[in-house]
DNA sequence: CGGCGCATGTAACTTGTTACATGATTCC
DNA sequence: GGAATCATGTAACAAGTTACATGCGCCG
């Protein structure tokens, strides 16, 4: 079972929904610390069915057009607990930028400030959206039962990003004053 | 080129390495943000090689055990340069805490506080490394030339593990005292 | 009727991890 | 002499991305 299966398993764990809708989900809500491609959610999913964890569902209602949906098992919703309470195991963090930082004594500090400003400009971005997020969950009271861990996770989101900032600002100021701090 | 190639040509930078070097080298600056593997630095310092970005030199001075040590070329640092130079393409952050937090209500609060009890006292870790980090790096004064990148870079690294454990800190409270949020 | 968004899927590729094999050297 | 560490390397696998193929349905 791969982290794949487990994202599905917890989204199906919510509602039925269909590839295409996991792969929206995903990207909207777990956007600032998760991805998830359909070259992963596919094969996932039909996996997911040969082993009985998922059903396929027939599509009521609406006439939709032609759409897969489908629902957790009772075995899923079992593998889904069990992972959940397993020892997170994977926690991983990229930052091409900051390998640039490191290595910055090599090129000149305009270019610098050019890559801290797109890093400042996405974050800012991503702070704004999810402040907009925990405004909205805040404001209604309890319609789903999971929402104050969601707002944990929107917490989370909105903490890291602002020491983002933080830092891209000051890192900014000393690229763009760097002489005061190379001449003296 | 892959991201392996230019976290190797900017080690290299500073001065020649072996690939055991590089791999100790990364795992101690780069902890925090980054990591590679022997099955990456090997095959990669091959092919630079083969490229004529890095040499091959020879160990000269102490009897060394049987130690290859690279330096970096001329096209090399040229290489690294524009590498520098383009924007940032790559940052990716993937928790799967966040993903058991955001599905939580599935399992008992007491995992889900064990959860966040290592999730704390990793990051306590290596905030205390860094904080020690910054402190040496602080107390002498301009041995390298990049020593003010350097602590750009760990200066990110404090900032972000502090909103780490301030996170953690208050999500902890909340999963120990959930009857509070969820009674009223 | 053309383009866009919805929708599913696959293949090729790139990236990254793990496990293993091998052997030298140092330290106790 | 045996364990730990230094050191290089490869093979197999796992994970993740990208590009593409296909087709429906809706809207202007």
């Amino acid at each position: 079972m791969r982290q794949t299966d487990y994202v599905i398993l917890g989204l199906l764990s919510e509602s039925p929904l269909s590839g295409y809708q996991i792969k929206k989900l995903v990207d909207v809500r777990f956007k600032f610390f998760w991805s998830e491609s359909f070259g992963q959610i596919f094969p996932a999913l039909k996996s997911l069915r040969e082993n009985g964890l998922i059903e396929e569902i027939e599509s009521v209602g609406v006439l939709r057009r032609s759409r897969k949906t489908y629902r957790i098992s009772n075995d899923g919703l079992n593998a889904l607990r069990q992972w959940l309470e397993r020892p997170v195991e994977r926690e991983s963090l990229r930052l091409e930028l900051l390998l640039k930082v490191y290595f910055s004594n090599l090129v000149d500090e305009d270019v610098m400030a050019a890559h801290l400003l797109r890093f400042q400009r996405s974050h800012e971005q991503v702070l704004e959206t999810l402040k907009l997020f925990d405004a909205e969950l805040k404001g209604l009271i309890n319609t789903h039962d999971n929402q104050p861990n969601v707002l944990r996770v929107i917490d989370f989101g909105i903490k890291v990003n602002e020491a983002y900032l933080d830092w891209s600002r000051e890192t900014l100021r000393f690229y763009k004053e760097g002489d005061l701090y190379t001449v003296r």
